[in-house]
DNA sequence: TCTGGGGTCCTAGGACCC
DNA sequence: TCTGGGGTCCTAGGACCC
């Protein structure tokens, strides 16, 4: 077994397990194996799309987002299921564990696939033993298809774990760039999609190896800070780093909803928005955050989408808080136009336990008097040189808040 | 019988400040 | 009189991914 540990590279993992929902479904009722399997909405709520399908399906012809009818058409003998989400999470958090017995350098990026940095893990073993125990242990233990990318980057790691599926290993080093990657029809690229794709043609670059050896300027020019970007990936370079707190650090909660019908009806609406925020709160309080900006979203019955959004002065969480303002959205914005789904997201999010400590200092001059310390903002600023409260904004009851940067110092002088 | 739901990142214009 | 240039924040939209 060839034994490739760069002295100074980085040997990077993509892990993507293969068709996930229709794979565990398949390990929890093995009798459907074999079988070609779909994971789809409900059709009477408009919501019978193809989530995921097993490989015989796919050898029908039915892909992911195809509506559940022409997927039937494709292949009447298919086999639909609902979506059974407490199940996929139960096994993705079995695979990460498999994972992690590895290394803790790993990174999820979704609920089926993962980066993993296992550079440091020589003692392990090759990479290619590490890889093969990994896809050895998801199947025997999970009963799950996984195919993993090799590589020295993320990028090249993905485009490899996605060359050989199901239960494929793919090594993809610098070398083999020429043979292995630049053949690939542009849009295979990961971070091109259609309508990157479709520019790309009009240049005349039909493949990765096209864009690889393409004027950089010229690109630029085309697609932007993005077109640069594209280019080294193409030649193989990708510097980010696997980032294991990546996962935690949410930037937004949201939660939309396909109407049954397209609707007017204002009472309907108001409940939708009600669950939704009912929803959005809910999760905000499980991973215990709150938000300063809502975003409300309306999808008209011509697919015509409008976001429209309000950042607010004081972080919230409550459902009522969220409600209120994603329905003062609706109010000013709607076209009275018939609509087809409505959706509500949480921004500008910030951890409870931070924000407390930043209404504590909501009450600083109160505390300041009481304790006798610097009593205005004019000590403050004579303290630490500068005004603190310069990006501050008043709020109702004419306190003030503490820029993030200032936060930290400020507070360990106020406890002690 | 059209076409889900969860996200991230980027762009671009206008307001506002210095 | 008639005008710059940088920086940040906010808003809206769009591309992309799974």
């Amino acid at each position: 077994m060839s034994k490739w540990y760069p002295k100074n590279g980085r040997v990077i993992f993509h892990v993507d397990m293969n068709s996930f929902y229709a794979s565990v479904e398949m390990a929890f009722d093995p009798s459907l194996k074999g079988k070609p399997l779909a994971i789809a909405g409900n059709p009477e709520e408009r919501k019978g799309i193809v989530v995921t399908s097993s490989y015989e399906a796919r050898k029908h012809g039915v892909k992911t987002t195809m509506p559940l009818w022409e997927a039937k058409r494709h292949c009447p003998d298919l086999i639909v299921m609902r979506p059974n989400f407490d199940r996929y999470r139960t096994a993705s958090k079995e695979m990460f564990k498999i994972l992690a017995d590895v290394t803790e350098v790993i990174q999820p990026v979704s609920i089926d696939e993962g980066y993993m940095d296992i550079t440091a893990c020589e003692s392990l073993g090759s990479p290619l033993e590490i890889a093969d125990r990994i896809q050895e242990r998801i199947a025997e233990e999970l009963d799950l298809p996984c195919s993993i990318g090799v590589a020295p980057n993320k990028f090249l790691a993905k485009m490899a774990s996605d060359m050989k599926k199901p239960m494929g290993i793919t090594v993809l080093r610098k070398r083999d760039l020429s043979e292995k990657l630049w053949p690939l029809p542009i849009e295979d690229m990961y971070g091109v999609g259609e309508k990157t794709a479709e520019k790309l043609r009009s240049y005349k670059i039909e493949t990765i190896g096209d864009l690889a050896n393409y004027d950089v300027f010229k690109l630029k020019q085309l697609l932007g800070i993005n077109g640069e970007r594209l280019k080294n990936r193409a030649n193989g370079q990708d510097n980010r780093p696997v980032d294991p707190d990546a996962v935690h650090e949410f930037k937004s909660i949201g939660t939309s909803t396909t109407l049954a019908q397209d609707t007017t009806d204002d009472m309907e609406i108001r409940q939708v928005l009600r669950r939704l925020a009912n929803k959005v709160a809910a999760r905000m309080n499980g991973k215990k955050v709150l938000g300063r900006n809502i975003q409300l979203m309306i999808r008209y019955h011509d697919w015509k989408n409008i976001t429209r959004s309000r950042q607010l002065n004081d972080y919230i969480h409550t459902s009522d808080d969220i409600f209120h303002i994603a329905s003062r959205l609706f109010d000013d914005h709607w076209n009275q136009e018939p609509v087809r789904l409505l959706g509500i997201t949480a921004g500008d999010l910030a951890e409870q336990r931070e924000v407390t400590q930043q209404l504590d200092i909501f009450n600083y001059e109160q505390y300041a008097e009481k304790e006798n310390l610097y009593k205005t903002i004019d000590d403050l600023a004579e303290r630490y040189g500068k005004n603190p409260f310069r990006n501050l904004s008043s709020t109702t009851d004419d306190t003030h808040k503490v820029s993030t940067s200032f936060q930290k110092d400020f507070l360990d002088d106020y406890k002690k």
